[in-house]
DNA sequence: TGAATTTCATGCGCATTCTTGTTGTCGAAG
DNA sequence: CTTCGACAACAAGAATGCGCATGAAATTCA
């Protein structure tokens, strides 16, 4: 899961950033609207964290942006102002989420996991498939109830099937949400870490489709 | 758009009903928990408003039930706590969204919009012709109910003529759409995937129109 | 620094795709 | 009605290139 960050003050971008990664997420961040903006355009982020106080091109415009160009990655917004006129007017442009400063780093966290479970259409935080079970809040995994270690790009792999299982994932959406904007296009690490997670959570778990992608879960229903 | 409101304090169940059927909704009412959950059980809402000090049963257990029970339409909580850890709670309980009392009308009614919109984005469009059914989404395709399984280019091509269907299609329309612009012309390729494809689906569904191309349903016309 | 993890490179097996050639079908003209 | 030419269907071998395994190099992390 990738996640964009928008937040100026650079102390709290960088706890931010820290948290979300130390959280399994591949973030990238800007400290201005233009930048954000841009970014958000460009690139399939999963969720965005947006300060609405920004230098260059205020929060509220960059979403509104955003929505106008057809993005519709779910975003949650920060701010200092406690009006609920602006919590209206944010919510209308096209936010998903809302958080006042001060917040506790444990309840953006809940909400952006919240948020990307949300867009991919699952209510509990228990991603499970077959025999495998995925607890979002705990990073845990396990096959037939014993738990499994998985490396942390694993875990993302992972945790990126299942959020969207039964749906053909191709091997280019995959690099774009495991890893931030410079990666080497040709090259074949995803084929080896599906052939590790593979390993680890059974073989027939990953379904390939030759040619289109890879696609977990719901292999035989009529 | 059918919308459940589970809140305990009469009046402000009544205003709540009240608001939302001036917005436009269908709006049920329950006062208690037991109510609550039987009816999200059981009906089928677009979207849900649900207040966390309930009587009989509270709203984070309804919450919970339902979740377990696979229910998943977007839940809205309402309540008075206010303690950070409450708000982690209710949304890793499955909540979708989440207003503290007291609140202005005009914020719900904002996040419910939000909600029921969002929610609208994960209809899953899929493509039928007769027995023929195609899965945009997860990229499946049945005959009569039983999985086929096709290549990528075979499904490339019928996913074309599904989009199309009705319609003739010329063998050149067909190569544009499938290979990128350099193409061996005097190739017989589609002929052989159209072939394919008959043999997989049924070779009633594609018609030959000779001299002009292909077409998919409408079987039954002069 | 050492261990674990991630990335990169090579070669192979095989499903898929393409080509070729033949047979079959349709339409029009003699 | 017959015959001929053009177009389409089918079968099967050939070639392509995708995906996987494996191991070594590089990088990260403790």
């Amino acid at each position: 899961m990738r996640i964009l960050v928008v937040e100026d003050d650079t102390d709290l971008n960088r706890q931010l950033v820290a948290a979300l990664e130390e959280a399994g997420y591949v973030v990238d961040s800007a400290t201005d609207g233009e930048d954000g903006h841009f970014l958000g355009d460009t690139e399939p982020y999963d969720a965005v964290v947006l300060d609405l106080g920004l230098p260059s091109l205020d929060g509220l415009s960059v979403l509104e942006n955003w929505r106008r160009d057809g993005r519709t990655m779910p975003v949650l917004i920060l701010t200092a102002r406690d009006r609920w006129s602006d919590k209206v007017a944010g919510i209308d442009a096209g936010a998903d989420d809302y958080v006042a400063k001060p917040f506790h780093m444990e309840e953006v966290l809940a909400r952006v996991r919240a948020l990307v479970r949300r867009a991919a259409g699952h209510a509990s935080n228990e991603l499970t498939c077959g025999a495998v079970r995925l607890d979002l809040r705990s990073g845990r995994v396990t096959v037939d109830g014993s738990a499994v270690k998985l490396t942390s790009h694993e875990y993302r792999l992972l945790s990126y099937l299942l959020h969207h299982q039964g749906k053909v994932i191709s091997r280019t959406e995959l690099t774009e949400h495991l890893y931030d904007q410079d990666f080497d296009r040709d090259s074949n690490t995803v084929e080896v870490f599906v052939g590790r997670l593979r390993k680890k959570i059974g073989s027939d778990m990953i379904e390939t489709i030759r040619g289109l992608g890879y696609r977990l879960g719901a292999a035989s229903d009529s």
